[in-house]
DNA sequence: TGGTCAGAGTAAACCGGTTTGACAGCAGAG
DNA sequence: CTCTGCTGTCAAACCGGTTTACTCTGACCA
């Protein structure tokens, strides 16, 4: 015999299937001893209901999606994913509810996983990495999933939206440059198919005004190092950059320092992320905190609540922080 | 209506469920024109197959489980995580294979997760984080899932294993310590439970000889610091302190540092598991990088293998590596 | 004394797939 | 001309739960 299904609990109680399923779920009335004796069955057996069974049944996975369509190697030197996980996994975790990752590495594949969601695999879905008019979101709503979109979403949406203020810690690191003297600030991006990357880029031209010393970088370290000595090399070469996230800010950093360059008094540097050891670098990496622990636990809240039936809802959270480290010290 | 199931496909086709069946999977012989007209529907209505209902009628879930023990806190600062991940996807997504995580916090909990997962849930796990004796083991033998382990068990089990030689990179920096005049040699080990702490501390006392200057930590910050804290107000204080991961020497580097200790000179430091940063700190951080992609990919690749009624396989991946760095530089 | 109603439980349908057994039609062998 | 075998399809059973419709008691009320 396989695992003991909800017919031998039955049998070994002496009642059926249905009052098995009734003592359990409580959707009718059941006898003290009959639900006692259905419970001692149950345990003697080590019966655990069949969770496809379930599913099917009701209709409810009791699973989240979240379909990644990074590369598994950029994935493994993110600093965001792992708490951001985390904090999905805190929100999920008492519910029993569990968290299906998916990841795609083409487009084909990518929608194939968000079918796959749809169609029983979990109840709902976070969609991370938002693009411009992202292909997905029309694709969720005509598949009727529920899904939460981690950041702004510039088309209509019947979606709840979880954002962060990007831009007001980029003003406010490009004002303190300022304020310290620094004229010739440089941006390394993200690449700006992203809404976040475009989110913080933009905020940076509000206050430099153009576009001369804006790279597009793609958040690896490779690509830190190479566009930091594009701007190096610039005849009048900046004193600072900006960077959209630490990775590509420390690579850019060490980069500075081969050449000689003293941070930060020939080359300021900030990153964005505020990976866990930015702190302890030395100097110290300037970087914007931006809680991803608690936006997924945000995220996964919305969620529980939408596919619960509940109206979706749009947030703002104020978690981004601007940490300043000596990597943007005064200049002597 | 809702999502097409697979009668409204037969029924536009013309034929029976068992015939659009078959014409997918190919276990019967199905005529090309028939065939042609069942793919044109399912394309047409947008039919993807429940996976629920796929599941229970085959008994496969088509996804595997991780069960996560560790405080959602401490997997977001963990460097070993999302690179492991990555491995263990970049071998499932291809296949289009699901990963099925799940955080527990209680040890019912975690029962209870690696319950509903042999039932259904996923068609086998792979168990990380091995305790000596573990009770994950007997349980999961029990529930007759297909496991596989990460790193050495030492009881009996009919389980795959994917081992890594954590022992040698250890000799290897004592040794280096050793031959440039350090005497006194510390040790923050993690928890004792543990089998990749208890493998590491015991390569320590295999040079080092006794326990005086072994500290068991738990691979957070705070005991890094603490412990260090610790070492450091002996009168005969040690000259190099090996960490059991990067987290934990990093912060007691900055301690010791704030100090006033010199580091390498007045202090020498290593780590291990190499995170992506711990190059470019300055001092760049001696550490030992263990691969966690890889391991990721062999055991996603055994776990698979398994499942499809291979017998289990274990394996020693030679994929640790001594990383020397500034922080274990000469004494002068 | 008959009617209503709540409580406890049963039997069967259903969820959406896969798989098995049966069968019709047709070709080739004896 | 029948028998066998193969191809292509159908109908029904099955996977293991949940849910609905229904039955049977016994208590309460008028």
């Amino acid at each position: 015999m396989g695992r003991p299904t909800i017919g031998d609990v039955a049998s070994a109680a002496g009642v059926t299937k249905a009052t098995v399923s009734h003592a359990f779920s409580g959707k009718r009335p059941i006898s003290e001893a009959t639900k006692a004796r259905v419970i001692a069955a149950a345990e003697e057996l080590n019966w655990v209901p069949s969770s496809p069974a379930r599913a099917l049944a009701t209709r409810r996975a009791n699973a989240i999606g979240i379909v990644l369509a990074r590369d598994p190697e950029i994935l493994a030197s993110d600093t965001f994913f792992p708490a951001f996980i985390a904090g999905v996994e805190s929100v999920l975790a008492p519910r029993e509810v569990a968290l299906v990752l998916q990841v795609a590495r083409t487009r084909s594949g990518e929608e194939r996983a968000y079918r796959a969601i749809a169609q029983g695999r979990a109840d709902g879905v976070i969609v991370l990495d938002l693009h411009q008019d992202d292909w997905r979101v029309p694709l969720l709503q005509g598949l009727g999933t529920p899904a939460v979109l981690l950041g702004a979403y510039d088309g209509q949406s019947s979606f709840s939206c979880v954002r962060t203020d990007d831009a007001a810690p980029v003003h406010e690191l490009i004002d303190h440059l300022l304020a310290h003297g620094h004229t010739r600030i440089a941006h390394v991006s993200g690449p700006m198919g992203y809404v976040h990357s475009r989110v913080r880029a933009q905020a940076y031209l509000e206050r430099v005004g153009d576009e001369e010393l804006l790279r597009q970088g793609d958040f690896t370290a490779r690509s830190g190092r190479d566009l930091t000595a594009e701007l190096l090399q610039l005849p009048d070469r900046p004193s600072a950059i900006v960077y959209a996230n630490d990775t590509m800010a420390i690579a850019g950093l060490s980069y500075a320092r081969s050449l000689g360059l003293r941070v930060p008094d020939d080359l300021a540097v900030a990153g964005f992320d505020d990976d866990h050891l930015s702190a302890h670098l030395s100097p110290g990496l300037t970087s914007v905190s931006t809680d991803p622990h608690r936006r997924g636990e945000v995220a996964a809240e919305h969620l529980l609540h939408d596919i619960a039936g509940g109206t979706p809802r749009s947030v703002t959270l104020d978690c981004t922080r601007l940490r300043l480290r000596d990597s943007t010290a005064s200049r002597r």
